[in-house]
DNA sequence: CTGAAAGCGCTTACAG
DNA sequence: CTGAAAGCGCTTACAG
């Protein structure tokens, strides 16, 4: 950022708001002391300034911003991919890369402007009005990667076109021939599940097909899904001849659960995941699965965080990346 | 950390070294013009006094002290589960996180210094002279976690046993009745491969069994390395009825070679995996493999870190956690 | 609520 | 090489 330009002082500030720089130095520090009008000017110069306390300054100089990026439950290679596109462009724009599990301690915003972050990158979250409110006190910018929510105007999110996914997955099935094709899924609240589902829902609908209830069962994005969930649709007196999962770990789940029972994939059973983490290219066989852009929305997540962090403008609250389905070994047209 | 004790100041060490604040100042900031016996009494009490520069304070304050975890190639699921054992023994001890990938600019380790960090981690990497060096002239800790070279007494590393690993996870095969066993390794100069191959060699031994020499075949840690090397063991003219893969990635390559030519695992074939990431658990079938503990092993290495950034003595160099044997679905008595 | 003044911890030209 | 002195950017009692 700015390398040459010298950094504002709470002296500059001071002299073009018209007051002291011992208030100043006040409304950065929070004090109470300070008649509202002149904390909000103060506050709109310090910002449109970019000030930073120098006791930050000596650390962006050396390793750039830093930006925090918080995570929920495991480590899993799709956070993995997120991370490593996070990664890779910050190292490019010269920016450091916190990483912690999201925790809800009592001042956690507040905690990390301390520590002199400059953004929050969350992945696959959920955030609550709570949170909301600690970081709009804090003023910490955050970027919602894959949010489980609705996009919230008053949050910044990058997902991917996962109605559009669940439509390709779906159709590519109806093509190989299947028509019994069941829908295995992650959480019913989140809504890159429940796009995927009506991307599915509404290819079987173009088709005139009906969908069974218990052909769409929610879950967890877990192996366990799709194991339990694939055992219980086989049981079916008419099970499908086709599984669409919610993500690749479902899907895996769904290959296992065939295996156990002696049915050949794609052969007896075709399966498609989601997401193409490397779970994908690694399973036996290898997943038909619909490609979620996981580098490239790790890295426009860390675009927009810096540039939020930057005080500038983002011309929309959400973006979405394309899918794209990745033909492999797990489908085949329906058996006998 | 030392929670109310008011840091160290400059003039605290002068006072102690008997000279003025302004030659410590010098030391610190490393300019020229200082006697060398000065600096050296006054470098010796920064160090004892565990001085951190005003820049620092804060940051630490908020956030305790930050370590930089480096990693080299793919964020695998290797280095997430050992990251995760890093992440949660820093929250447990207070520290922060910082991820990248292992850089090779000039003064990488002075800049690092300069952000802040207190220590770095590196994951998986091969550390040149001209690494150390650099390192050592910046005064910043390194700790290595699996290391690739043999444990030098310079560095600080973090391991598991693998030869005992090596040696478990063929006995097992043995006990099972296998005898043509191969070993399908990664790196031949990595000791980590070398001690499983030996440990692999020296259960072959005690059975009294000779080992071809085609049986043993050194690759990358990779999937492609398992595909290509167990399709090439089963041209064999007498291809072995087991294979040890010195990683779980090799091993679920192996499992797809085997499956592609209509080999079913483990009926025609035994497969056992190392490292016991979650790949094996969703590998179909579920991989028998040697478990590497590394989430213990992320948060041996985050301890030592921090220690030495205390200016702690460590008792030994070099630690090495044990690993332990998992029996799943991918071996069996070998068939007909 | 505001700001003059004292103070803090550090850095830096410069005289010796 | 060393350090007295001026200066920097900020914070904090405290008087008004």
């Amino acid at each position: 950022m700015r390398p040459n330009a010298r950094r504002t002082t709470l002296a500059d500030i001071a002299q073009e708001a018209g007051v002291s720089v011992a208030t100043v130095s006040k409304v950065v520090n929070g004090r109470g002391d300070v008649a509202p009008q002149t904390r909000t000017r103060v506050q709109e110069l310090l910002h449109r300034h970019d000030y930073l306390a120098p006791v930050f300054r000596h650390t962006e100089a050396a390793a750039g911003p830093t930006i925090e990026v918080q995570f929920k439950g495991g480590l899993k290679s799709y956070v993995a991919e997120t991370l490593e596109g996070i990664i890779d462009s910050a190292a490019e724009l010269g920016a450091s890369v916190v990483i912690s599990r999201a925790s809800g301690a009592p001042h956690w915003a507040r905690d990390l402007v301390s520590a002199g972050r400059r953004a929050v990158i969350a992945v696959t979250s959920v955030y609550t009005a709570a949170h909301l409110n600690e970081l709009a006190r804090s003023g910490l910018p955050l970027v919602v990667l894959d949010p489980l929510h609705l996009p919230d105007s008053r949050v910044n999110s990058v997902g991917a076109t996962n109605f559009a996914g669940g439509l390709a997955a779906t159709r590519h099935l109806l093509s190989l021939g299947h028509r019994r094709i069941a829908y295995l899924g992650g959480p019913a609240m989140a809504v890159c599940n429940q796009a995927r589902m009506h991307g599915y829902r509404a290819a079987m609908e173009a088709e005139g097909l009906q969908v069974p209830e218990a052909h769409v069962r929610p879950g967890e994005f877990t192996y366990e899904t799709g194991a339990l969930g694939a055992a219980a649709l086989l049981d079916l007196p008419e099970p499908p001849t086709a599984i669409f999962a919610g993500n690749d770990e479902i899907a895996v789940g769904a290959v296992e659960a065939a295996r156990v029972r002696g049915l050949r994939v794609p052969e007896d059973l075709s399966v498609v995941g989601f997401d193409d983490t490397s779970l994908a290219q690694m399973a036996s066989p290898p997943l038909t699965t619909v490609r979620q852009p996981l580098r490239e929305m790790g890295g426009a997540a860390l675009r927009t965080a810096l540039r939020l962090a930057n005080g500038e403008k983002i011309e929309s609250h959400h973006i979405e990346l394309a899918t794209e389905l990745v033909v492999r070994a797990s489908t085949a047209p329906p058996g006998r």
